[in-house]
RNA sequence: GGGGGUGUAGCUCAGUUGGUUAGAGCGAUCGCCUGUCACGCGAUAGGUCGCGGGUUCGAGUCCCGUCACUCCCGCCA
């Protein structure tokens, strides 16, 4: 016990009636009746209802007590009256009679309410973050986040993995993203970049013989934000194991999602061993390598479609002659949808920036037939082959989009979304994992048509070593493979390449020279080369694991002190100029603004 | 870098075809009210309609520019 509570504001019941008690924490709201005032006392645990009438000396002062001020109540418990009971709070049963009162802490005029579960704007919620966490719904949000990663850390530590710190003053590296600098002061013209993630650390950790390592690490990376990536930082759980396939990994991370999820929300887990899908099914079939699988829409190539004569769809014919493809979306049992159902998802393609969405139903009368705008160029037999390959009956409807392969992709995948939120076929109380493998080691940049890596360099190539087809580049599969649920990324990890020679020459295809790596990579290619053990791990992503976990859309919500999408902090004003002397000492100038 | 949306009182929002003095709810202030739990009732204060320019007899409303926030594309191995 101390000065300021003998309890906290959830706690009190029946059982501490006639009790003379101390409580401390904010004025949530208060209902004042002139000669009797009720007062909602907040604190991280709960609400209790605390009364004073006239008589009380203290009443007038405590009338005019303004909203969130925070103010320590002593008084006695009283059991309420069986028709004033609110069953709505955990402590509804009884009040508190206030004897005394002592301000603790006095309240301007709030910016923003408090109690109400009113939105509103996001930059009075980032300027004055203090208060918006006090809300509920947000203050729940960062309360889950807590238990979450103390779950991960113990259930980290049952497994034998051991938990490091690794540096956040590091090198900046040539692959990935854009790097936060730091620049040296005792090393002029020389900087520091902040990890991206502790990629190569991790791997010197198994180098050094730690065996599994894990860490609730925060990365930074300088991109652009979105709704479920925050600008600058983020935390992932990354772990790494030694003497391990790939399959050891999915083990330990399966188990792992599934007891967390389990724990922490009551939605329902579809399949507790993940389906795995290869990147390129992921791409025929949904258009993404990040699927949601509770949809049960699937993707169609119909390319071949379009190269027969019996089909007079000249406009894709065109494109499907010079290259394009041709995918498509079944929908079931379409045929009585209104006109609008079909031409709004065509509006929407459209204003997504593709050429739109084309689309008939299949009917049958004497024969099969299609009906919709475009339907008359299509000959029955044609008809009878779209059927077959998509597997759709009469009465079913079918969109499709043609276009470059990565456009037609990307908008099929799009509309893949859209149709089925239109046709409300998602169940919002489910969570569907999956695992997207064998993604291929390289790619072609678009712009610039060289190979490049297309995810991690240090990835181990599929297949026998020895006989690796590097005249094919992009044949190469890597033992690479991300994690998927409900069409969320949640993280991406590897069987790493632990064999120099194999990395110098997966290096060169993408470009690099022998020197070229070693100046780049040079502390991870010489540990390579001191007796490496095979090794692999991932690294899901916290903040996206919570959003799922908390059921929401933006990152923000499940952030404590989020920056906004310029990637700005309104609350503590970073990032900020700073003085001529600080610039001096290491060595910098600023150019000057035009 | 590009596209969409939003911007009116401290907060959330309404504001008709361009037309008199720009409204409501919550909050604030003052008054009344002894059983509320979104307490109730009455009154008062509170506005550079994001900013700048233009069209017009007249602009919150129409046009051009610009800024801020947000969503998306690019980007994020």
């Amino acid at each position: 016990m101390n000065k300021y509570r003998t309890h906290n504001c959830a706690e009190l019941t029946k059982k501490n009636k006639d009790q003379s008690i101390i409580l401390s924490g904010w004025i949530n709201k208060k209902r004042d009746h002139g000669n009797l005032l009720f007062i909602d006392l907040r604190d991280n645990y709960g609400l209790t209802q605390c009364v004073i009438d006239k008589s009380n000396k203290f009443f007038k002062d405590l009338e005019k007590i303004q909203l969130e001020s925070v103010i320590k109540i002593k008084g006695t418990v009283v059991e309420r009256s069986k028709e004033t009971i609110n069953s709505d709070l955990k402590t509804g049963e009884i009040e508190i009679n206030i004897v005394s009162f002592e301000l603790l802490g006095t309240c301007k005029e709030l910016p923003m309410p408090i109690f109400s579960d009113q939105d509103y704007a996001e930059e009075i919620r980032l300027k004055y973050r203090f208060l918006d966490l006090r809300r509920k719904k947000i203050h729940e949000n960062i309360i889950l986040r807590s238990n979450v990663i103390s779950f991960i850390r113990n259930k980290m530590q049952e497994l034998d993995f051991l938990e490091f710190q690794t540096p956040i003053l590091t090198s900046s590296s040539p692959e990935g993203a854009r790097d936060f600098l730091v620049p040296s002061r005792l090393n002029p013209g020389k900087f520091y970049a902040l990890p991206q993630a502790p990629q190569q650390f991790k791997q010197l950790v198994m180098v050094s013989g730690f065996d599994k390592y894990f860490q609730i690490a925060p990365c930074f990376r300088d991109e652009d934000a979105r709704a479920d990536r925050s600008p600058g930082e983020f935390y992932q759980l990354d772990l790494e194991m030694s003497f391990v396939e790939q399959e050891d990994i999915f083990n330990v991370v399966e188990k792992l999602m599934v007891s967390l999820f389990k724990k922490f929300s009551s939605k329902k887990i579809i399949n507790e061993n993940f389906p795995r899908i290869s990147y390129e099914d992921s791409m025929l079939k949904y258009g993404t390598d990040k699927p949601d699988l509770r949809n049960p829409l699937s993707i169609s190539d119909l390319t071949n479609i379009f190269t027969r004569e019996d089909v007079k769809f000249d406009i894709f014919k065109k494109l499907v002659s010079k290259g394009s493809k041709v995918r498509s979306i079944l929908t079931k049992k379409t045929k009585d949808k209104p006109r609008s159902f079909f031409d709004n998802i065509d509006k929407w393609a459209k204003e997504e920036g593709a050429s739109g969405l084309a689309y008939f139903t299949f009917e049958k009368d004497k024969q099969i037939t299609a009906k919709g705008p475009v339907g008359k160029f299509f000959s029955e037999e044609s008809l009878k082959e779209i059927m077959k390959i998509t597997s759709a009956e009469v009465g079913d409807s079918i969109f499709f989009a043609c276009g470059k392969i990565n456009e037609v992709e990307k908008i099929s995948s799009l509309a893949r979304d859209k149709i089925a939120k239109d046709l409300n076929l998602i169940n919002e109380n489910e969570f569907s994992f999956c695992w997207i493998i064998d993604y291929p080691m390289f790619e072609k940049d678009q712009i610039t048509n060289k190979i490049k890596f297309s995810h991690n360099p240090f990835s181990m190539p599929q297949g026998d070593i020895k006989n690796i087809d590097f005249k094919n580049p992009l044949n190469i599969k890597a033992y690479q493979y991300d994690i998927v649920c409900n069409g969320v990324e949640l993280s991406s990890g590897a069987i790493r390449n632990h064999i120099p020679e194999l990395m110098y020459k997966l290096f060169s295809v993408a470009g690099y020279d022998k020197k070229e790596v070693d100046e780049k990579f040079k502390g991870m290619i010489n540990a390579l080369s001191y007796g490496a053990p095979p090794h692999g791990g991932i690294a899901p992503g916290i903040d996206r694991i919570v959003m799922l976990l908390a059921n929401e859309k933006n990152i923000r919500e499940v952030t404590m002190f989020p920056m906004n999408q310029n990637a700005q902090d309104l609350m503590m004003n970073a990032p900020s100029e700073i003085s001529e002397n600080q610039l001096k000492e290491l060595n910098l100038s600023l150019k000057k603004k035009k």
